[in-house]
DNA sequence: GTAATTTATGACAGTCGCTGACAAGTGACA
DNA sequence: TGTCACTTGTCAGCGACTGTCATAAATTAC
């Protein structure tokens, strides 16, 4: 990536020697037994360095999840506007499994400590799940662009929650089931999305409201319906 | 209720002091900017014995709301066990909204004063959503128990994640279109359990595998699909 | 190549959430 | 009334996190 100046090298270099040292520390004694300032010494920088890197002692630990958030996002972004919301969602998320399982094997381990340690632990299992619904909101502000809806629109509203609970149930449920080979899960993501999409009507994603197709009519904005 | 002795109503009536105090002070000068030492002194207890009711200062903001989850528990298991999963949920719901207008004004201004902080505080607002998901495994537990299969059944985490999703965007769809009339909450419950229904395909819920009916066969272990 | 400017870091002091331990006060029950 | 159980206050302390200032290093300008 982009390694313009000697500053920026440092830079990374020290945020993943951080990274590092904390997933050592935290697989070797627990990750509330760990403190910062462990971390901090064991990456030889100073405490106060290290809240300059990370806002929080979560962060460190779920910086690598995070940042994969960032690529879904920038990769739902790219798919075709042809594609239904919960569609292209499942893509996107296939997209940053595949890119994980071909990635250069150190970052692939790392990814997979971070993970591990993760699910491990409850503190960190449920931060995980608190910024995977921070991001919530931006899938939703994608997917309204991508539809030319609003903001509020209920039925996105719906589908993007629907996505992530899906998601989160496929990554659960893997976790209940041990499955930590790389490989399967994306199998595991196919499973469930397939049961999902059993479970939901044709077309549910994408209401023909906009260019009134002919022979039906649903109310998309005003949420009225019928029992 | 069951207020036995004298040192169980003092003990109450410290409990509701402190929820006050927090609730008063919060409201005032925020969330964050409010000390725990703070609302200790306007309980006029000291701040040690604060955390000996509450075991986090966010405790005390979502208690309330807390509480109602736990109604919600009970409901679910007084619930029929002919109901299908989703619908067995959407009646509990329904009834702890019921409660919730039925109840004490005093109460439901309690409530309503820390539903509004909760939603306008954005650390509030995440707590909140944690201890709602914190509740998903006890809900996937009564749902499981019902339906009279394992802990880990796929569509039982599935139908339980969706649910709490629909839950969650009713709610949040009420935040933004600034609904805080308590009456109109039911309402709204009510148009986005509908949504939900009217994007499912009838029966999703309990697949006719174990008692099979006549009639139709759906696979309902193994989520292969036809795309 | 040197000077000026920006930027990262370290050191220090401090706030606040939260906890353990012990002693004193207060309700419960004989 | 006296004993017991429970609640509370006080104190001391840990650890996450922040503001501030001085120093050192890298970048840019001259």
């Amino acid at each position: 990536m982009g390694q313009h100046g000697l500053r920026e090298r440092k830079k990374h270099r020290t945020r993943l020697a951080l990274i590092d040292a904390a997933l050592d520390l935290f697989a070797e004694q627990g990750y509330e037994a760990t403190t910062v300032d462990q971390i901090a010494a064991a990456a030889d920088v100073s405490p106060r360095t290290f809240f300059r890197y990370f806002a929080t002692k979560e962060d460190v630990a779920l910086s690598l999840p995070l940042d994969g958030q960032e690529v879904m996002l920038a990769e739902l972004a790219a798919r075709p506007s042809e594609e239904p919301p919960f569609t292209a969602l499942g893509h996107a998320m296939r997209a940053v499994v595949a890119m994980l399982e071909e990635s250069d094997p150190t970052e692939t381990a790392r990814f997979l400590k971070a993970r591990e340690l993760i699910e491990s632990t409850p503190a960190l299992l449920a931060g995980s799940m608190h910024r995977l619904m921070g991001n919530e909101r931006r899938l939703i502000e994608e997917v309204a662009r991508r539809e030319g809806v609003g903001d509020d629109d209920l039925l996105t509203h719906f589908a993007v929650a629907l996505f992530v609970s899906v998601a989160r149930t496929g990554f659960e449920h893997c976790r209940v089931n041990d499955v930590s080979i790389t490989g399967s899960i994306s199998a595991r993501l196919d499973a469930v999305l397939a049961m999902a999409e059993e479970s939901l009507r044709p077309g549910w994603d994408r209401p023909p409201t906009r260019p009134v197709p002919p022979g039906q009519f649903i109310e998309g904005s005003s949420g009225q319906v019928a029992t």
